[in-house]
DNA sequence: CAGAATCCTTATCGATACTG
DNA sequence: CAGTATCGATAAGGATTCTG
């Protein structure tokens, strides 16, 4: 076996070509998270979370462009996945707030991998 | 300013918690590339690609389900971002062949950190 | 405040057939 | 071999309205 997932060691990936076996979309575990975070929203809660608990208001008004439904519709799929965890306060109005679980601060780590290089290499990136 | 895009520390994200200024999707270099490879075959494709350059057709049988559109659409949208190259020979018949530019090449090494995080932490998302 | 429900528009994708 | 063209199904997403 290899190192990593993909074959490739996580520090020095461009050193070595090395065949891959093949793959269908459902097998592969970075497909997965990719389904999981790869849409428009998800990230950014978790990169917003990653900061410091919100309240649902805190997100919405944080989150530019994003509407009620979609807002819900994320954190709902984040608590599933045990990324985020949701604690209402019993206060009048009720508060509700939202935060990172140990498992959603750890992927902040990779995340911010993927982050470093989206920054360097941004400008490179279409023409 | 901090080390890191997301105002976290590539190696201890867990360690500290830090605020995060708002973000719009459109102004997120991570998001960006999420919105690049977040759909169900570009990850796929690159990874392939990291192991050997492989062929049009190589590709349609590697990936299992992928159609001929997805596939052609995909493989240009790389192209566009400069993550992947196209070489046609001019042989009888021609053969088209697809290989990671250095640029797509760099990026297998976050995503590799992505994948050991989920090949880790696969069995603890959903329940 | 924190949502649930409904409606409706658009984007995505697969299947199929055809071509230089 | 390596695509392009067209069509239809489906899902994603926004706007709006209503509620405990």
């Amino acid at each position: 076996m290899s190192d990593t997932y993909t074959g490739v060691p996580s520090v020095l990936a461009q050193d070595l070509p090395r065949p891959v076996p093949a793959v269908e979309p459902g097998s592969c575990p970075v497909g997965a998270v990719f389904d999981r975070l790869g849409d428009r929203w998800s990230l950014l809660v978790i990169v917003l979370l990653g900061g410091r608990a919100h309240r649902y208001n805190e997100l919405h008004r944080a989150i530019e462009g994003i509407s009620q439904r979609m807002l819900t519709r994320t954190l709902r799929a984040l608590e599933n996945d045990h990324l985020v965890a949701r604690t209402v306060h019993a206060t009048v109005p009720p508060g509700v707030e939202y935060d990172l679980t140990p498992l959603g601060r750890s992927l902040l780590t990779p995340v911010s991998a993927l982050a470093d290089w989206a920054v360097a290499h941004a400008h490179e990136l279409r023409t």
